[in-house]
DNA sequence: CAATAAAGACTACACTTGTAGGACGGAGTT
DNA sequence: AACTCCGTCCTACAAGTGTAGTCTTTATTG
């Protein structure tokens, strides 16, 4: 996994999520195709379309020795998260999670019981 | 303010932050590229530019009245907050802010005492 | 084995985005 | 009045995106 910048269009984000999800990679990609299309419905073509600029990318790789290619991720899940998350931050909310919370609770755009869930998600960091 | 969806990109969201929270609007557009240049180094044509876009999106309106012509915000920052935060939210996180949450505390990306904080925003909103 | 279907390589194509440049006209400056 | 600068309107232009289609090769199936 390296560390380079993920440059990943939201299309292309629904095929690196199976990547990084789905079954353990490599996959064929009959394998992933499947497993878009029951996310989203896209032509085959299209699907192959989208792993092929992945693999240009370098956001992932191909195993050419099985008769029928095999595609792993080459990006960290991690980092492609946290850098989504950063600039969603920085553009939205500048930069801070605490403004986009705050929103969230104002909008009502979150439930009594998440806020609960969520309390207990700060309090058990805060415990150990 | 309609409620159409906003298409905002990243950069013209620089600009439309600027109408929606600098000074009051209307604003000419000098106001604006004074104010976005003081976060983005790009050519006066450049911002100019962002500028008609929106217009022609229909994001921001025009007043012609004027002799510099006057900016304002069409489309609500409420909705395309939410609209924003939504697909993002969607995009990586399943939508699912609970695990955005979880990542970030997972990952260190927030510090203990902003994690306070977020507790206390929760806790205020849990007894009102 | 012949036909069919699917995979992979390459091509397509309009639209969006970042990032300006040029022409023209009015306002202020010498 | 002549020059200069900025605002408006229009144009530019390459890269990235969504969304496939074509052509060739290869695997599968009757």
């Amino acid at each position: 996994m390296k560390k380079a910048e993920c440059n990943i269009s939201d299309a292309e984000w629904i095929v690196m999520k199976v990547l990084w999800e789905e079954t353990p990679s490599p996959l064929t990609s009959a394998k992933i195709v499947e497993a878009v299309s029951s996310k989203k419905k896209w032509s085959p073509k299209t699907i192959h379309s989208l792993i092929s600029r992945l693999v240009k990318k370098g956001a992932i790789g191909v195993n050419k020795e099985m008769p029928l290619y095999e595609y792993y991720p080459l990006v960290d899940k991690r980092d492609c998260v946290l850098e989504e998350t950063r600039s969603f931050l920085q553009k939205v909310y500048d930069g801070s999670i605490h403004l986009m919370l705050a929103n969230f609770i104002k909008e009502e755009k979150i439930s009594e019981k998440e806020i609960e869930e969520l309390e207990r998600l700060l309090n058990k960091k805060n415990n150990d």
